[in-house]
DNA sequence: GTCTATAGTCGGATAGAC
DNA sequence: GTCTATCCGACTATAGAC
């Protein structure tokens, strides 16, 4: 990363504000709007820095935008990686049963809900994100690898664990994408929910009643038994 | 719409080759640029047409730009219409069980995976929709209502019958939206998809295998039997 | 209805003073 | 490192010939 930071990357710099600042403010105008509808001075004057401080810092308007997709795939990370890496060691550890899998994929899932809606700038990640599924340009490399293999590549070997199939068969890696797709379609189609809903947006409130359902859905998806009293059948009643 | 629709609407006119010719360049452009990135020259070099003849027939960019919102979604709605039209009938004229309801919701689903995934026209129109989602404009209102209300409101109506609940109640409604989601995400987030599955794109197998897996996920979700050969408990193990 | 030419605006990037 | 001033290209929309 030190490589494309621009002439000085260690902190205390007067010029390593500036960068900061140009950063947040790029986080917050990328995302609203996409890249060629920003102007590099919107850019500026959300900053507050002078315009010539973004071909300084960063050569281009490109160059801070890469700068920015780097920055949110950090933040992002950060909300989750720990909850990964714990998964990742007890997975390598000790054969865990379909309900401890479960339990440890509801971490995921909640983690994941609370992000996407919770997170003040999820709104701004997501708008950048989305932008690049729809044209993925170099920096979607950037963000696949760093925040959607880690998150995907866990989930499918709860999933594998769970549903007791392959992690290679690629039926798994569907099922885990549909269920992410439960989770995402809040952010994605945000503007369609709150209508069909008449909720007003994501407080803490409306992110628990989709914690609940998301959780409940993938229960009943993975057939793990969970808050079914009549204990009689287990693996519930999928194929194989 | 014939309000909207410039100096001269009927068709065999001159001027009507070139509308039309504007518009399916702008589906096009306009789905995968957004519309401040989309230019006029690109827009009138791809119909083949003059620039001045912009102005002329749609006032503006703009103006354009909502006779295109204005198509896709006629276009995206005659290919489920008659599904919507016929279950809506259905569900006044009888009560229907369970497992009716869902065959007909299997109905709206399958056709809506093939309809977002195989129409070769559906990445443009999810380019302009997702964009809508993000930034919501004027245009979002005609998707909303055209397009989107009659689906989700069709589905609620489903689900509510085979989960016995209230069409109000809103954890109906979370569960549609939800159920949805599995089917939007290999739409909004194809990029993703494609690598984690190592897929080439959506052709007749890959859309099939969709299918499959959301008709039965969408099963479990809903407690529907199917395919289960215990035939011992039959509503599933959900609450209520 | 369709074209050319152009007006008027705004974009990204740079040069050079401080 | 930060600023002002400016270049130069590209954009939308219009005017007016045909």
């Amino acid at each position: 990363m030190a490589a494309t930071m621009g002439p000085r990357a260690r902190n205390g710099i007067p010029g390593e504000r500036t960068r900061q600042k140009l950063i947040e403010a790029g986080v917050e105008i990328f995302g609203r709007y996409n890249f060629e509808a920003t102007t590099t001075r919107m850019l500026a004057d959300r900053a507050g820095v002078n315009l010539a401080a973004i071909p300084y810092h960063f050569k281009s308007k490109e160059g801070l935008y890469h700068a920015v997709v780097r920055h949110i795939v950090e933040q992002a990370t950060a909300a989750y990686s720990s909850a990964v890496v714990e998964i990742n060691e007890t997975l390598e550890r000790s054969s865990c049963s379909s309900s401890e899998c479960f339990v440890m994929l509801s971490r995921i899932l909640n983690t994941m809900v609370a992000t996407i809606l919770g997170t003040p700038e999820a709104k701004s990640w997501a708008g950048i994100i989305l932008r690049e599924q729809m044209e993925p340009t170099s920096a979607f490399d950037i963000i696949y690898e760093g925040l959607m293999q880690p998150v995907l590549q866990c989930s499918l070997a709860l999933v594998a664990r769970i549903l007791h199939r392959h992690p290679d068969d690629p039926e798994t890696m569907l099922s885990v994408i549909a269920i992410v797709g439960q989770v995402l379609i809040f952010r994605t189609s945000r503007e369609a929910v709150i209508r069909s809903l008449q909720w007003k947006g994501y407080s803490r409130r409306e992110i628990q009643a989709v914690q609940t359902l998301i959780i409940e859905q993938a229960r009943a998806i993975l057939g793990v038994p969970g808050i079914c009293e009549s204990g009689s059948h287990e693996g519930g009643c999928r194929d194989e």
